[in-house]
DNA sequence: AGCACGCCGACT
DNA sequence: GTCGGCGTGCTC
C-alpha cells in the first residue's frame, strides 16, 4: 500500500511514500514523511496499490500519523486541489495555510555532543572556534543551527561558526539529532511593573527604558510584550532585559484572550419584523433550490444583517451549516454579538486572537458539527464544514479578504467556489459591490438582491462638493484646510450638541519635512520615500518600514534651522480643529493611535458615548461603526485616493466615501455630508449619489484600458537587495514569459517595470504584469509557465505570484 | 524552503 | 593543489 502525500513544504508534489502495514492511512490524515535529511508535515491526498512509476527503492515509509482523525475530507481535497490550481500554490502550502497551525508536526534538527566530543574538550586535543562551539554544544545540549549561530555571534562570524559545527560533525564528536517541535503554545509574555516608582530605584534609566515604563504607567501597570514591539520597536526587548535585572518589571506569560468576549454585547434573540425588500431578500436566498451567488446591494443601514441572520435560522432548520465572513473580526464585534444573540452556544467564532488552542477547539467544534454557524476572517474560509447550507460574505468589496503574504487567496472568490461545491447559496453583501461583484451581477452571472432603502425610515444624507479650487488664501498664504462652508456646518453641529467625522487618508503631522537654507528632505534610506513626521512624539517614521528617527530642529545635512513641514496628516488636521473648536473634545483613530491593545475599541466607546464630540481619522474610521449621534461627516481631501498609481483607485475612493457618508446621520438628525475636493467634476465625485451610474462609466473605462474585470491579471514581483540583480532576473522571466504567450491569444506580459514604490525595507522592487482577456486561454497559459515560477530566482531574488492582485503598486 | 552536488577564482 | 563562492536540481 502507497500513500500520495503532499508536503508542507514549497515544493511541487506529491511524493509517494510507503504505508506500513500496521498503520490505518486514509485520505486526509496528516502524517509525519522523512524528506531531505529531515521530516516534515505531509497530508494525504491519495492512495494507491503501486508506487506511481517512483522506484521502489526510493519510496520511504510514513512515519507516523499526526492526527487520529483526518483533518479534511474528499470534498475538501477537491476543493484544496481547485485553490492550488488557481492560484499557482503547490497543494502542500494550500493545506497548511487552511488546517490549524496546530495540526502540524515538525521537527527540527538539534545538535548534541558525542562522548568523543567531551573527551576532545576535556582533553583540550582542540581548539580555536571549534573548541568554543563544542563547549556550548556540551553546556546547551540541543541547539539548533541557527539558534547556536544566534549564540554564539558575538564572539565569532556566522560562517566561521556554520563551519566549525559541520566539522565537528564530521569528526564525530558531535552529531545532530531529530527533535519534535510543537506548534504555539498560544501564550503571550507580558510585562508587569513591581515597583510604583520606578525611577527612584533606577536613577540612570535610558530613554529606550523610560519609554517602556512610560507605556507600562499608561496602560495600568502592565502591557504584552509583542504590543510594546509593535509601538516602540526590537529596542524594547533589551530595555525590558534591564528593566527586569533591576527588579523593576516581571514578565509573565499569560494565556491569549478573545478580545471579543468582553466586547461584544449580545444582540436581541428574537428577530424584528421585517421590511419588504428584506423579506424579498430573505425569500431568494432560502427558497427550496436556492443556489447560486447573490449580490445583496443595500444601502448603509438597510438592515443587511437581520436577511442574514434569517437566511442562517432556515438553514440551521435545515441542518445545514452556516459561514458569515467579516473583513476583520476586531471590528465587528456587533455583528458576532448579533450571531451570538440570536443562535447562542451553535455559533463558532474563528479568528487571529484566539490561541492555538481555543481556535484548534472552535475548529473542531465545526468538523463535529456541534457548531451550526461559523462567523470568522478570511481563513474561516477553509474550516471543515460538512454541508453547508449558506455562506454569506459581508461587506465583500473589502481589500482585506485578500492574504497579501504567503498563498494570496481572495476568500470573496473561494466563498463562490465553495458554495458550488456544497450547492448552497452565496451572499456577497455591501453597500459598495466591488466592481467584479457588481459585473458579474449585469452579466447574469450573480443575482442581484437590492435593499435600497435604509431600515429606519431616515434620508441617506445630501453629499455636498466643496470646490477647493475657489478657496481664497488666507493671510498667510496659504488656503485654510477647511472651507468656511465646512467650517460653519461643523460649528452648527457642535452648537446642538451634534457628532462630527472627519476623514483624512493620512496619519502624521506632515508628509515631508525641507530645510529652508540647503532644500534637504528626510528620505528612508531603507525605502527611499520621505518620511512622515509625527509631532507628538517627535519623530520622523517612514510608513512602509517602521523606521523612526528623532526629530530636530535644526537641519542635518547643513545644520542650519529652519526646517519648513510640508502636507499633512491626521495629527495635523486635528491641530486645526482643536484651533477652530476649542472646547470640543476630539477623537483621534489612525494607526498611531490604535497601535495599543484595546485602544480602538476605547476610541470608538468615547465617541459613542459622546465623550468626544468630534473623530478625526484615516479610513478605519469609516468602516461599519454605527454611531447614531452623527450629523455631519468631512472628507478632508476627497481626490487623495484618486491619484494612486492603480486601476482601482477610483473604484476604492468611491467606496470609501460612500462608506463613510453612510456613517452620517443614521439617528434622529438628518446627516451632512462634505467632500472638499480639487477636482469636483471627477465622474467618481459627480456619480457618488448613485454609485450605479458610477459603476457603469467605470465599467466602460476599465474596458477601454483592458482592465478586470474585463481581463484577468497576474502580477509577478520579484524583489532583492541587489537592484541589478533583480532587474535582470526581471527582464530574464518576461523574455521567456513573452515568448510563449506569442502562442496565446489575448495575453499581454507587460514589463518588467519598477514597482511604485520601487524600494521597500532596504529590498527593490520590480513587477511583471501578466493579462488575459479569455479565462480558458490565460489560464491554460500559466499552467504552462507555471514553471518558471519559482520562489528563487538566485542571486538573492525572490519572486512573488498574485493571481488576481488587488493593487499593482 | 533547505540542502547537497558541482563547477570556477584566491589562497596554503 | 584546496577552500569556498553560489548556480542547479532534488527532496518519495
Amino acid at each position: 500500500m502507497f500513500a500520495l502525500v503532499a508536503i508542507a513544504r514549497p515544493v511541487q508534489g506529491p511524493f509517494t511514500y510507503a504505508v506500513p502495514a500496521w498503520m490505518q492511512v486514509a485520505v486526509g490524515h496528516v502524517v509525519l514523511v522523512p524528506f531531505g535529511r529531515t521530516s516534515e508535515t505531509g497530508y494525504v491526498v491519495g492512495l494507491s496499490d503501486d508506487s506511481a512509476g517512483v522506484p521502489v527503492g526510493k519510496v520511504k515509509p510514513i512515519q507516523r500519523l499526526v492526527d487520529e482523525r483526518p483533518a479534511f475530507d474528499a470534498r475538501q481535497l477537491a476543493f484544496f486541489e481547485w485553490v492550488s490550481r488557481y492560484y499557482l500554490t503547490p497543494l502542500g502550502q494550500v493545506i497548511q495555510t487552511a488546517l490549524p497551525s496546530e495540526i502540524r508536526a515538525k521537527t527540527m534538527l538539534v545538535l548534541h555532543p558525542t562522548d568523543d566530543g567531551i573527551e576532545a574538550l576535556t582533553a583540550r586535543s582542540i581548539d580555536g572556534a571549534k573548541a568554543q562551539v563544542l563547549r556550548e554544544v556540551i553546556s546547551r545540549r540541543g541547539l539548533t543551527r541557527r539558534g547556536l549561530v544566534r549564540r554564539l555571534q558575538d564572539e565569532l562570524e556566522k560562517d566561521v561558526i556554520k563551519k566549525a559545527m559541520d566539522a565537528l560533525v564530521r569528526a564525530d564528536l558531535a552529531l545532530w539529532e531529530e527533535k519534535e517541535v510543537s506548534g504555539s503554545r498560544g501564550m503571550v509574555r507580558m510585562a508587569r511593573l513591581l515597583v510604583k516608582d520606578p525611577l527612584l530605584v533606577l536613577p540612570k534609566a535610558g530613554k529606550r527604558m523610560r519609554a517602556v515604563l512610560q507605556a507600562l504607567e499608561r496602560d495600568g501597570g502592565s502591557a504584552d510584550v509583542p504590543e510594546l514591539v509593535a509601538e516602540q520597536g526590537q529596542t524594547v526587548r533589551a530595555a525590558l532585559k534591564r528593566l527586569v535585572e533591576a527588579g523593576a518589571v516581571e514578565i509573565v506569560e499569560r494565556e491569549r484572550r478573545d478580545p471579543l468576549d468582553e466586547e461584544s454585547p449580545l444582540g436581541a434573540a428574537v428577530a424584528p419584523p421585517l421590511n419588504p425588500d428584506q423579506t424579498q431578500a430573505l425569500a431568494a436566498l432560502t427558497g427550496a433550490e436556492a443556489e447560486g451567488t447573490f449580490v445583496l446591494f443595500g444601502v448603509t443601514g438597510s438592515g443587511k444583517t437581520e436577511v442574514f441572520l434569517g437566511a442562517a435560522k432556515a438553514v440551521r432548520e435545515r441542518q445545514r451549516q452556516v459561514l458569515v465572513l467579516v473583513p476583520e473580526i476586531g471590528l465587528t464585534p456587533l455583528l458576532v454579538g448579533r450571531f451570538k444573540g440570536r443562535f447562542g452556544d451553535g455559533v463558532a467564532v474563528l479568528h487571529s486572537g484566539l490561541t492555538g488552542s481555543e481556535r484548534l477547539a472552535e475548529w473542531r467544534r465545526i468538523r463535529a458539527g456541534e457548531a451550526s454557524i461559523a462567523v470568522g476572517a478570511r481563513s474561516a474560509l477553509f474550516a471543515p464544514f460538512r454541508d453547508l447550507g449558506l455562506i454569506v460574505v459581508d461587506e465583500e468589496h473589502d481589500d482585506s479578504y485578500k492574504q497579501d503574504d504567503g498563498l494570496r487567496y481572495n476568500a470573496r472568490d473561494l466563498a463562490v467556489v465553495l458554495g458550488t461545491r456544497h450547492h448552497c447559496p452565496v451572499v456577497l453583501a455591501s453597500a459598495t459591490p466591488s466592481m467584479e461583484s457588481w459585473a458579474n451581477a449585469k452579466a447574469g452571472r450573480y443575482t442581484m438582491l437590492r435593499l435600497p432603502k435604509r431600515a429606519t425610515p431616515r434620508p441617506v444624507p445630501k453629499i455636498e462638493l466643496v470646490d477647493l479650487t475657489e478657496l481664497e488664501p488666507g493671510d498667510d498664504g496659504k488656503r485654510p484646510v477647511f472651507a468656511p462652508v465646512v467650517v460653519e456646518a461643523l460649528r452648527e453641529t457642535f452648537v446642538q450638541g451634534g457628532q462630527a467625522v472627519v476623514l483624512y487618508n493620512r496619519r502624521g503631522y506632515a508628509t515631508m519635512v525641507q530645510c529652508t537654507s540647503c532644500g534637504g528632505t528626510w528620505e528612508c534610506p531603507n525605502c527611499g520615500i520621505t518620511m512622515t513626521l509625527h509631532q507628538r512624539a517627535r519623530t520622523l517614521s517612514c510608513h512602509y518600514c517602521g523606521l523612526k528617527r528623532t526629530y530636530t530642529d535644526d537641519c542635518p545635512a547643513c545644520g542650519k534651522p529652519g526646517l519648513e513641514e510640508l502636507g499633512k496628516g491626521t495629527e495635523r488636521v486635528e491641530e486645526v480643529l482643536a484651533g477652530l473648536f476649542p472646547g470640543v473634545s476630539i477623537g483621534r483613530m489612525d494607526a498611531d493611535t490604535t497601535a495599543v491593545r484595546g485602544s480602538h475599541h476605547r476610541i470608538l466607546e468615547a465617541f459613542r458615548l459622546k465623550k468626544t464630540q468630534l473623530l478625526v481619522g484615516t479610513q478605519i474610521i469609516a468602516k461599519g461603526h454605527d454611531f447614531p449621534g452623527v450629523q455631519t461627516a468631512v472628507v478632508v481631501s476627497a481626490d487623495h485616493g484618486f491619484r494612486m498609481p492603480d486601476f482601482r483607485a477610483a473604484e476604492r475612493t468611491a467606496a470609501l466615501l460612500v462608506q463613510l457618508a453612510g456613517r452620517a446621520g443614521r439617528g434622529h438628525a438628518p446627516g451632512r455630508v462634505f467632500l472638499q475636493t480639487w477636482k469636483p467634476e471627477h465622474y467618481a465625485l459627480q456619480e457618488l449619489g448613485n454609485i450605479e451610474r458610477f459603476y457603469e462609466r467605470e465599467f466602460r473605462l476599465r474596458e477601454t484600458l483592458r482592465y478586470p474585470p474585463h481581463t484577468r491579471m497576474v502580477l509577478l514581483r520579484l524583489d532583492g537587495v541587489d537592484r541589478r540583480a533583480v532587474q535582470l532576473a526581471a527582464s530574464d522571466l518576461s523574455k521567456k514569459l513573452r515568448q510563449t504567450a506569442r502562442n496565446a491569444p489575448g495575453v499581454d506580459v507587460m514589463g518588467p517595470a519598477p514597482a511604485a514604490m520601487a524600494r521597500l525595507v532596504g529590498r527593490w522592487r520590480f513587477q511583471i504584469v501578466l493579462r488575459g482577456a479569455d479565462l480558458r486561454v490565460f489560464r491554460a497559459w500559466l499552467a504552462d509557465v507555471r514553471r518558471f515560477f519559482k520562489p528563487s530566482l538566485g542571486k538573492g531574488v525572490r519572486l512573488h505570484v498574485d493571481v488576481d492582485p488587488r493593487h499593482l503598486m
